[in-house]
DNA sequence: TTCCCGTTCGGACGCTCGTCCGAAGGGAGC
DNA sequence: GCTCCCTTCGGACGAGCGTCCGAACGGGAA
């Protein structure tokens, strides 16, 4: 019987150094020895937390999903207005983003590195994180003329996501008004003009 | 003296192998073996048409941006209207990659994969194709409460770029009526429910 | 036909990788 | 203080990698 509290934490500790080493060099350039620099712990220790390299990833990826499929679903808890919904939506993923950019790196770039069981049990909770997006935007759509919701879906996925390969947090705008755009560009388009009360 | 027509016509085939084993297992899980199976040139033989992995990488890159700048060069010329210059652009842009779907792929997911000058020639195409855009945007601007250039850009390349995760040619809309729904949601905006002439 | 040189290749080199074995460490309960 | 078992680790193993050497091939010019 392990000792929880003390294995628990070490554990956790190995995902987050684990997690710096795959955002910097990826998952497949970076080495089990890289992994055992950054913690501290020995090679052949590292063994003892994981079963194998590809298992630690999926460990990775899913640590990082359950925290922001939980604070995203935290933050929408009661309220019901989709475009309150959509706000809260957007501005949680890019302050999971702001505070946590090696997971959200390594979630973006290699979620299709594990394969298998693990590759099916990630894509799980992706359809489920893209499916309350979809939800939200269906009862955001407007009567007529609505675009194709699956294509609006993956374009603002695509929006949100595509943020780490240019967006340098101390040069450019702050999180909360980089959302602001996005919601605008995204809500009203880019040559409309006009700024809503948010 | 190499013979050159001969020389230029398997180099060529080459790239094109090698960037479909790219795409495919992605550059570093790929092996110089995989692409002298997939070309049927022998593993030593190919070190005749390129020095190094990362310089084969390199001149698929290289290879990909050119045709791709050239291609919307060539669109844009004469065209000064900046809607008509936009619509181009993103026809263009989706059509490569309909087209192209496996150099897209590595052109979108391994250009830091390639360092020191190499990656300096690469970005400078890569902030060169973005000028192109950055340029039709700022034309197009409305006169007011316009959204920052730089994040509009980005946004409609993360639009733009993310689509290879999720579209399959057959299974979807085709390519034209994906071009128009993205243009619509960038331009006018998801909640917009109007539909200009196009 | 002969020769030259651009082209091709078998096979090996040195290195680094992920993984694992067997032994040692160390703290909690008696 | 002793014992037990969870925890840690040095060091090695086999496999696969990128790269390169030296020899052989073959087609066009003479």
């Amino acid at each position: 019987m392990p000792n929880r509290p003390r294995y628990d934490r070490k554990l956790e500790m190995i995902l987050q150094e684990a997690s710096r080493v795959f955002a910097d060099k990826g998952y497949h350039q970076a080495t089990v020895r890289d992994i055992a620099r950054a913690t501290g712990v020995s090679l052949a220790g590292l063994y003892y937390y994981f079963k194998s390299k590809e298992d630690l990833l999926f460990l990775v990826l899913d640590h990082s999903l359950g925290r922001l499929l939980s604070r995203q679903r935290e933050a929408l808890e009661g309220v019901t207005d989709p475009r309150a919904r959509f706000q809260i939506l957007i501005r949680n993923h890019l302050g999971f983003f702001a505070g946590n950019e090696q997971e959200m790196k390594v979630l973006i770039r290699e979620a299709a590195s594990v394969s298998g069981e693990m590759r099916e049990r990630v894509a799980d909770r992706e359809r489920e994180y893209a499916g309350i997006l979809y939800r939200i935007l269906k009862d955001l759509a407007p009567e007529e003329n609505a675009p194709d919701l699956r294509v609006a879906t993956f374009s603002l996925f695509g929006m949100l996501n595509w943020v780490y390969t240019w967006y340098v947090p101390d040069r450019h705008l702050p999180v909360e008004r980089l959302a602001r755009e996005l919601e605008q560009i995204f809500l009203n388009g880019y040559s409309a003009g006009i700024l809503d009360g948010a």
